[in-house]
Order: structure tokens, then C-alpha cells, then sequence
RNA sequence: GCCGACAUAGCUCAGUUGGUAGAGCAACUGACUUGUAAUCAGUAGGUCCCGGGUUCGACUCCUGGUGUCGGCACCA
């Protein structure tokens, strides 16, 4: 596959595999003669190698002795390769198709790859369609990936001929690069740093996915390019199983689930805004409530404050100036100008500040669940992941200076704790620090930086560095969480501040009694109700665990004969707090269980004749198991047992323990120490 | 905001070259009185997203909006 054909010297080197057995070969060599040395199969399965820990192609000439690993499609290497050699085939097939059409970039991500191509017009479905059957086309040739090295000035000069301006500016921004690695595709070339499969017989398993704009170098003021998505991999069978994945993930859509559960809807006339339904607005005050009790648990207080306010007020934060474009406003009939907040921090300000503080009040902890309005791009609507008008969870606190590192680890520890409480155990952390754009001295930045970077190495904490990325005012940890389909989302957030406090002239009363400033926290942790539960709809396929969903058990007669029973125990089963309901229709059991269970409710109450005759209820779960017939007080403990909320579990678990303390002679508890 | 696609009954979707609409499920009515994932029959249901235009005639073609979807950009 290479057009350099080794000069042999003749002097003999020695290979090591990954098992340590060894082969000797005559220099110069290659993955590929290594490979079919070991067998025809492996020689077969042969895409890249691993020569001394550096990936290369195939064909590259090892002169040394070496450790070689010949890298196949089942490597996670191998798969990346497939993907990226999947690119360069797009590339290949889309020259053919459409000669005007100038190649950018074509990277590989997640399940797949994409290229990024400047063409006339924008690609239509039926462009897609063509460009695949074409690979398809090309990939049964089983033609050879010829690699050559060569110099730069040729490489440009081959792309000056080719009409790839692009190509020709991603190489003039390698100007250390003596040479470069071109990879021909037959007539077509494409330049990469490798290493490719070596014959397209490698690519048979891809998909092309989807289309769409795309900026150059990714900035909105650049032209737009057209990007074609594909997914590839190593078999049939893994294409297979992504594509069903999809359809999987499809299923779980909180958009969907929203509807079919009848929590959520949204309408032309409000974009961005949701209308709750009674059960969707069962599930956002359940959870409300539910972090309600753990920061009134961690020293929080909560406060409201208003939801429009004057213009002068968001001059004084900085908002008017800084984030206007994504402000409701509105003029009332005296001129003035009023916002709807965007944010909670001013109104919480003006709160802190009504009074003098002294040092002995802080650390101040104010919670308030309000709602924010932002002006968000229309483009960036989706379902309640990213919405106009939102509920957090918001808090600041206000402390000292030398409170700040403590004040960091809590919340880091209140979050992940509420995390795992949801059962999401992997979350992401992101550490975004000072953008270019920002206020106040560096000084002030790295001490800001470092409480957040002090809290997460105490609390030895993996997190991801996103440089430049923090608010204007002050460094950001993100929590992310990600949905059904793979994307990420910021869920919750806390962020360090010194200059609202500095805008806004907050003081406190020291020891010696001067005014001190204080900092600044804000923090939200499920970040937006209205994401969380998209979140949550997704991560749980809509089956809510059972203290959030929002209908918990439903009593289902069997006969007419037991509406009456039927109804009565819906309603002993509301009076213990639980969310149930009766459906007494005149259906078949079996109906209304595969109703009820489509609907995801937890708990399933059936009541026939022998149920009534003895006062006994027959209890089937949502998954499907039988929990037994049960006399009716025993299934309300079960249901209240497995209804209740994580932290008001544990708060019960805990009480037991202290009570068994108390219970336990003293002699008997012995701890070691 | 940008590129593209889409918008028909509560939901999921049909609707052929322009002749004012149909199915399944849901709803409603009736029969059936049912034991662990869909009983049967009937009835009703539509400003075909909104404006404007072309045409004898527009769900269909053109045009301007709005919204949604997939990306991109944005995401204090």
C-alpha cells in the first residue's frame, strides 16, 4: 500500500508483541509484514499498529528494533481509525459527486465522524443519500489508502491545484510541519496526520446521519460550511446495535414522555415556556420540596424577591450593560424601564444589603426558588433542556474571606450528595476559569480560582479545566449531567464573586467593628426544575422513582362490585399522604394494567371480589413483579416504605440507629479506636 | 441568530399531476361484568400553523411570518 518500497539493508531487528514473544525481521519492516508474518488472519485485521507507543499506519517503515502492536478493528484505536478513514471516504466520494465542492475538516467524534465542506449551495437529503450510496460504491472497490510523506511546499502546491483553499490554510497554520502525511484515495487526496486503514474493504459498517450548517473555525461571524454527519463502526452488528440504541434513546425523549404522561406541553404562543400539568407540576414541587429540607438541613434560609425590577437596579449589577439582549424588558406609562430578571443575584443583593450585617451573621445562605426569564437564541430551544423561563434553585451566600474555601467544599459536598441521592453517580465537574472578557484584578481571580480549585483537590475530586470559559465576574464549577442521547448538560453551578459585592457596596460588621466586604457565592444545584426533570425523564425512561412520581398507586377494581371498595382504599391511601387514585372503568383487569403501567405508575392496587371479601389488596409494581396479596394496612406500610424520599429515608435510618444507641448498654458499644 | 427539514383530528401518521380530507389509537355512547400488558359495536371529532398572492378553484404552487425538529453558534 505504500509507494516508497523499503530499501532492505538487510540488518536483522528485533520485534516484541504485546505477549512478549519476539519475531526477527530484516530492516527496514512494517505492521503490515509483521502482521502477516504472525498469520493470514491477523494480516487480514490489520488497519494501524502501535510501534513503540506511537500509533502509525501499516505501512510506515519500522528500522529499529521495536515493540509493535498491530492494531485491528476490535482496538478502540481501530474504531477511531475506521471513523476517520470514513471521513477522507466521504471526501472521496463527495469530490466525485460534486468537483466545485472544497473540502475543510473531518474529524471523528463520538459513534462517528463528520467533514466539514464549502459548497454552493447547502447539501439536501437527497445529496446525502448520493454521497453514501457512493462510499457504499467505493468501499466494494476495496481499493488500497496510499500514504505519502512529503514536503510542504508540495503538499501545498498540490492543494493550489486541487482548488482546496482550505486545505491550503490548515497547512500554512503548520508552519513547524517540515512534511506532511497525504493519504490518496485513488484520484482523491486528503491530508492527515494518520494513521488511515490502509484498504476501504475496513469501512463497510457506517451510516450518514445527518446534515447541517456548520461555521468555519466555529465562529458565527465565519462563512457557513456544510457538515455531513456519519456513525461507523467495526462490525455489522455494533452498527446494528448503535442505530438500535438510537431508537432506544428516541424512546426515552423527555418531549415525548411529557406528552405521553401528561406532564408538560408547550405552545406557539409562549415559546421556551412550559405549561405544567398536574403531574409535571407534582414532580417539580416534589422536588422542591425535597431541597427545601436539605438546605434548611445545611444552615439555609429562604427568601423571594421580585420578579421585575427597575432598570437602574440592573445598570448597578451590570446586566443592562452586559446581557441586555437576553432581557425582557418593558417600559411602564412614566417611562421607566423595567426588566424581568434574568437572574436572581441583584434581587438577592438588595437583600443582604437592606441591614447592617455583622460578622457574627455570616455565613448567610439564601435560598430562593425563583423563576428567570432569558431572551435564549431561538435556535437554542429544546423541550425543557434549554428553555426561556425557568425555575432554580438558587442560593447565595455571603461570607467571609476566610470563609470562602469552607463554603466551596460544602456546597461541592451538598451537590454531589443530592446527585447520588437521584442515583446519578457519574457527574461530570467543570472548572471554567477567567474568560478574556472579565472585571476586577488578577489577583482577585486568583483567589477565586483557587477556592474552587482548593475544594475540589481536598475533596480529591476528578474535574475538567475549561480555560476562558467563567462568568465575567467570577469563576464557575459546572455540574454536568448527561441525557438519553449522549449530550451534556450543565445542571448545577457555583460560582465565585467579588465584584457584585464590590458593584453593589456590600458590607459587614467585623470583630473590630470596620466594614468589611464580604464574597459571594452563587450556586444552584439541580441548576433549572424544568432540566433537572427533563434530565431525570430521560435518565429514568419516565419511570420516577416512586417519592417523585406523580401518581404513586392506583387502585384498579376488577368488577363494578368493587368500585365502591376500590374508591374508599384511594382514599385511605391519600390519607397517608401517598398520591393514588381509583380507576374503576369498566374494563378488563388486563387493560387497565397495561394502561397504568404504560403510564409508569409505581404501585398497582387490584381489587377483586376475594380482595374485598377479606379486606386484602393484590399488589403488582410497574416492572411487573407480584409484591402479593396483602391485608390492606400491610400494603399501605409497603407503599409508604418504598415511597419515601431518599433524604427522609435516611434521616429514618439514622434515628433508628441513635435510638438502638440509646436502647444498647453503654458497655456493649464498644468502638475500636 | 445561521443552515436545512417539517407543521393535516387530542396522539401517531396517510393524502396520488391543484377539484375544500382519511386511518389507527385516544374521546364519547351502548353492550359485555371481566383476575394480571389492548373486549366488541356505534358516534362525534379538522380555520389542513397564520397572513398575502397565483388560479374558475389551493392542504397541495409562490411569497412573508410563526413554531417545532436536527445540527451550528450561543448558554452569567
Amino acid at each position: 500500500m505504500t509507494d516508497t518500497p523499503f530499501t532492505t539493508t538487510g540488518e536483522p531487528l528485533t520485534i516484541t508483541l504485546p505477549d512478549q514473544r519476539a519475531l526477527t525481521l530484516t530492516s527496514p519492516t512494517c505492521v503490515a509484514e509483521i502482521a502477516a508474518t504472525i498469520g493470514p488472519g491477523l494480516a487480514r485485521q490489520a488497519l494501524a499498529g502501535r510501534v513503540n507507543g506511537q500509533l502509525v499506519d501499516t505501512c510506515d517503515p519500522i528500522t529499529g528494533d521495536a515493540r509493535v502492536e498491530v492494531i485491528t478493528p476490535s482496538d478502540t484505536e481501530g474504531l477511531e481509525i475506521i471513523r476517520h478513514s470514513c471521513a477522507h471516504l466521504v471526501g472521496h466520494a463527495v469530490k466525485q459527486l460534486y468537483p466545485n465542492a472544497e473540502m475543510v475538516i473531518g474529524p471523528v467524534i463520538d459513534d462517528g465522524f463528520y467533514y466539514d465542506i464549502s459548497f454552493e449551495r447547502p447539501f439536501t437529503p437527497e445529496d446525502m443519500d448520493a454521497i453514501e450510496t457512493r462510499m457504499k460504491a467505493l468501499i466494494a472497490q476495496a481499493y488500497d489508502v496510499v500514504k505519502r510523506r512529503v514536503p510542504r511546499d508540495e503538499a501545498l502546491r498540490l492543494f493550489r491545484e486541487r482548488g482546496e483553499s482550505y486545505k491550503q490554510r490548515l497547512i500554512e497554520e503548520l508552519p513547524d510541519e517540515a512534511s506532511l502525511g497525504l493519504y490518496f484515495h485513488q484520484e482523491y487526496v486528503d491530508m492527515c496526520r494518520g494513521p488511515h486503514v490502509p484498504n476501504t474493504r475496513f469501512l463497510k459498517h457506517f451510516r450518514l446521519t445527518k446534515l447541517s450548517g456548520a461555521y468555519w473555525r466555529g465562529d458565527a461571524r465565519n462563512a457557513q460550511l456544510q457538515r455531513v454527519y456519519g456513525t461507523a463502526w467495526a462490525d455489522r452488528k455494533a452498527l446494528k446495535s448503535h442505530l438500535k440504541r438510537l431508537e432506544e434513546a428516541e424512546k426515552r425523549d423527555h418531549r415525548r414522555l411529557g406528552r405521553q404522561l401528561d406532564l408538560f406541553h408547550f405552545q406557539e404562543e409562549a415559546p421556551g415556556a412550559v405549561f405544567w400539568h398536574p403531574h409535571g407540576w407534582t414532580v417539580l414541587q416534589t422536588l422542591i420540596a425535597y431541597m427545601r429540607r436539605r438546605q434548611q438541613n445545611s444552615g439555609y434560609i429562604e427568601v423571594n424577591t421580585p420578579d421585575m425590577m427597575d432598570r437602574g437596579l440592573w445598570e448597578t449589577s451590570g446586566h443592562w450593560q452586559n446581557y441586555q439582549e437576553h432581557m425582557f424588558t418593558t417600559q411602564t406609562e412614566d417611562g421607566r424601564s423595567l426588566a424581568l430578571k434574568p437572574m436572581n443575584c441583584p434581587g438577592s443583593v438588595l437583600l443582604f444589603r437592606h441591614g447592617l450585617k455583622s460578622y457574627r451573621d455570616l455565613p448567610i445562605r439564601m435560598g430562593e426558588f425563583g423563576k428567570v426569564h432569558r431572551y435564549e437564541p431561538s435556535g437554542a430551544l429544546h423541550g425543557l433542556l434549554r428553555v426561556r423561563h425557568f425555575t432554580q434553585d438558587d442560593a447565595h451566600i455571603y461570607c467571609t474571606p476566610k470563609q470562602m474555601n469552607d463554603e466551596c467544599r460544602r456546597v461541592v459536598a451538598l451537590v454531589l450528595d443530592i446527585y447520588r441521592e437521584f442515583g446519578f453517580e457519574d457527574v461530570r465537574l467543570k472548572l471554567s476559569t477567567r474568560p478574556e472578557n472579565r472585571m476586577g484584578s488578577e489577583a482577585v481571580w486568583d483567589q477565586l480560582e483557587g477556592a474552587l480549585t482548593a475544594a475540589l483537590e481536598t475533596m480529591r475530586l476528578d474535574y475538567e479545566l475549561n480555560p476562558g470559559e467563567g462568568a465575567f465576574y467570577g469563576p464557575k464549577l459546572e455540574f454536568v449531567l448527561r441525557d438519553a442521547i449522549g449530550r451534556d448538560w450543565q445542571c448545577g453551578t457555583l460560582q465565585v464573586d467579588m465584584n457584585l459585592p464590590e458593584r453593589f457596596g456590600l458590607d459587614y460588621i467585623d470583630e473590630h467593628g470596620k466594614r468589611q466586604r464580604p464574597v459571594l457565592l452563587h450556586r444552584a444545584l439541580f441548576g433549572s426544575l424544568e432540566r433537572f426533570i427533563g434530565i431525570l425523564i430521560e435518565h429514568h425512561a419516565g419511570k420516577l422513582p416512586a417519592w417523585l412520581a406523580p401518581q404513586q398507586a392506583i387502585v384498579m377494581s376488577i368488577t363494578d362490585a368493587q368500585a365502591d371498595y376500590a374508591n374508599t382504599l384511594a382514599e385511605a391511601l391519600c390519607g397517608t399522604g401517598l398520591r393514588a387514585s381509583a380507576d374503576v372503568r369498566n374494563e378488563k383487569i388486563g387493560y387497565k394494567i397495561r394502561e397504568q403501567t404504560l403510564q409508569r405508575i409505581p404501585f398497582l392496587l387490584i381489587v377483586g371480589g376475594r380482595e374485598a371479601a377479606e379486606g386484602k389488596v393484590t399488589v403488582r409494581h410497574r416492572d411487573g413483579s407480584d409484591l402479593g396479596t396483602l391485608p390492606v394496612d400491610e400494603a399501605i406500610a409497603l407503599l409508604a416504605e418504598h415511597s419515601r424520599a431518599p433524604d427522609l429515608d435516611a434521616q429514618r435510618r439514622e434515628q433508628a440507629i441513635r435510638l438502638q444507641r440509646l436502647r444498647a448498654p453503654a458497655c456493649l458499644e464498644e468502638t475500636p479506636t
